[in-house]
DNA sequence: CGATAAAATGTAAACGTTTACATCAGCCAG
DNA sequence: CTGGCTGATGTAAACGTTTACATTTTATCG
């Protein structure tokens, strides 16, 4: 391993002199500079980087901390961040950890003196335990998480809004008894998602009605679950929400297996506008989250946070969500995938 | 920032003492070791990584360096290898980055010194430019790169053999004229199953046809252009093998803007067995290739020779496929999702 | 030409660990 | 009682940087 020694043995100079060419301090002759550089291309020098931010007490890395990495959701959040984490010459340290106390607690100490800030995503976090895990002046933003009193950046997708407008959308369709599947119990979208639910049927001066409040989990297999059970009613919904994609798919499933029409009899809406909801059939209604920016926004709020540490005030900030009206609740059916608004992917492989 | 030395000072040892309780070392006794970590922990002491890996000469930490981080299967690649990474005590520094020349150089010239071997993925990859940037004895595991001829080990998706397998079969169904929808051009993954195809073709003693061996380059828009020309020839194929899913999806929406019944007058088949790929209809017969576990193996190969820097053998290895039939050639419909065999997702969002 | 300011370079201390080596106490054999 | 061994602890040197400070060289100006 060549280290600056070298370089600076080489180039006839000092450790200080050589160091600071590397820098591009202006303490340093031109020619001097240049020749150092050169020598030190040459020679394939590259700094270490544990010495440098000894020394420096910076890592440029930044900590990206998730509840999993399990789906399409969580590669755009890491797309977003790496972006402008590389623009702003940060480097990104991933981890998924179960967010059930140790776990993260855990995952938090191993992060620390290895990272500069912290993007935390934990929708089922509570402020609870990592108080003191996590001293107050290290910069961290929160990402999805409930609100938790801790003196940190954080941003959320407006599930609130994006379920009342879903939802609003359908009433304004005509119809009357509404239905939701929940997210995860506990999980802080989840509950947002269902607040917006209520709100809007109570602005319509519809009922609230526990029976058609069905729980999930996110998963498939919970949609379908809950779309069955849904059918058993003696009243049944004209439409359903369900809080993400994944269960709103799997409630298609369950009301295809039954014979009923989508939407001619039940409508249905979903959550995040993941990639697929444009191609099941009927395409689904969803609410769409541009994940990759919000990566970008969190990142670039830490990144501002680490520029400039002098600003104390925490601040909180929602991302917008819009809604992507397909067939699913009765929208007009379009020929071509083309036409709908998430652009298209590109795999690698 | 709480450092060992306070943490000694408050024990009333020598950081030397201090140290060796933290680390488990044999050479202290049993009640000291007790009372120092007392005192670390009431401390909240975390030792700071980058002192540590200054002297030890070890980061506990990979690298993953990919070529984009769009869609499922970085994701995939990613929670495989951060799964693994984490059993064995290690993190993940993962950073995306083109791939052209001075763009890779520079992602790896920036990992090094942070991290202790890297997991490389380029399916453009010419061995060619980092074979100074990349020392030799630097632990690095080629993911899917085209072979190099560089002392690393190595990681493949059967391409040739899953292409293949999916080509043989269509004709085993019956079909004659069975085109294919190629990669990008460059990409490895590209060459080899156009490799399989033709070699499916030879074996079967059907011709080679030029005119239906089409470019294209892995985004849907490109599927959907391929299958359109195709429907423009004088001899219509009967079935288009796409290089991957996306292709095929697009192809798919050419073919029904198109007025074409698939699978009755055209099958498709894909690459890849995205997600998505039991959702769209008809349902696309693909190659399954099971990615976390391909991170997985990638990262358990990279620790193994942390471990064990003696075996200087780069291997080879070849990641194995599976045909997964649809309807999208001709396979009987199911009533459930549920029944095919990639497994449902759950998101948490 | 000499004094002095400015610019360029060198010296050495620091950053927080680990670890080779030194020290020291206690113990046992001769 | 002495010498050597063992086990526990301390001392200090390293790891590769950056940077405050000291020193030297160069430029400027009276």
């Amino acid at each position: 391993m060549v280290t600056i020694k070298d370089v600076a043995r080489a180039a006839g100079v000092s450790v200080a002199t050589a160091s600071r060419a590397m820098n591009d301090s202006r303490l340093v002759a031109e020619d001097t500079r240049a020749r150092i550089r050169e020598v030190a291309t040459r020679m394939w020098y590259t700094p270490h980087g544990a010495a440098r931010s000894l020394i420096t007490r910076r890592t440029h890395t930044i900590g990206v901390l998730l509840p999993d990495l399990y789906g399409e959701f969580f590669s755009e959040v890491i797309r977003g961040i790496d972006l402008t984490a590389q623009r702003g010459g940060y480097h990104c340290l991933v981890s998924s950890a179960r967010h059930d106390g140790p776990q993260l607690e855990a995952a938090l100490r191993s992060m620390r003196g290895r990272v500069d800030g912290l993007v935390l995503m934990s929708p089922e976090f509570t402020g609870e335990l990592s108080r003191r895990t996590l001293p107050g002046e290290f910069p961290v933003v929160l990402l999805n998480c409930p609100p938790s009193g801790l003196p940190f950046d954080s941003l959320t997708v407006a599930n609130y809004e994006g379920a009342y407008g879903m939802v609003r959308h359908l009433v304004v369709r005509g119809h009357r008894r509404v239905a939701i599947i929940q997210g995860a119990a506990g999980n802080f979208d989840a509950a947002e998602r269902l607040r917006g639910y209520r709100a809007a049927l109570r602005d319509a001066h519809l009922p609230e009605r526990p029976e058609v409040e069905l729980p999930g989990d996110f998963t498939e297999e919970s949609g379908y679950a809950a779309a069955r059970a849904l059918l058993q009613l003696a009243e049944r919904p004209t439409a359903i929400f369900a809080a993400n994609d994944c269960m709103a798919i799997g409630a298609l499933s369950a009301l295809r297996d039954s014979g009923v029409m989508v939407p001619e009899t039940v409508a249905i809406g979903g959550f995040d506008d993941i990639p697929m909801a444009r191609y099941v059939v009927p395409a689904l209604t969803s609410v769409h989250v541009d994940i990759s920016a919000l990566g970008e926004r969190a990142a670039a709020r830490l990144l501002s946070r680490l520029g400039a540490p002098a600003d104390p005030e925490p601040r909180s900030e929602t991302h917008p969500t819009t809604l992507v009206v397909r067939r699913s609740c009765g929208a007009p059916d379009r020929s071509s995938s083309f036409s709908a608004r998430t652009p298209p992917r590109r795999n690698v492989v």
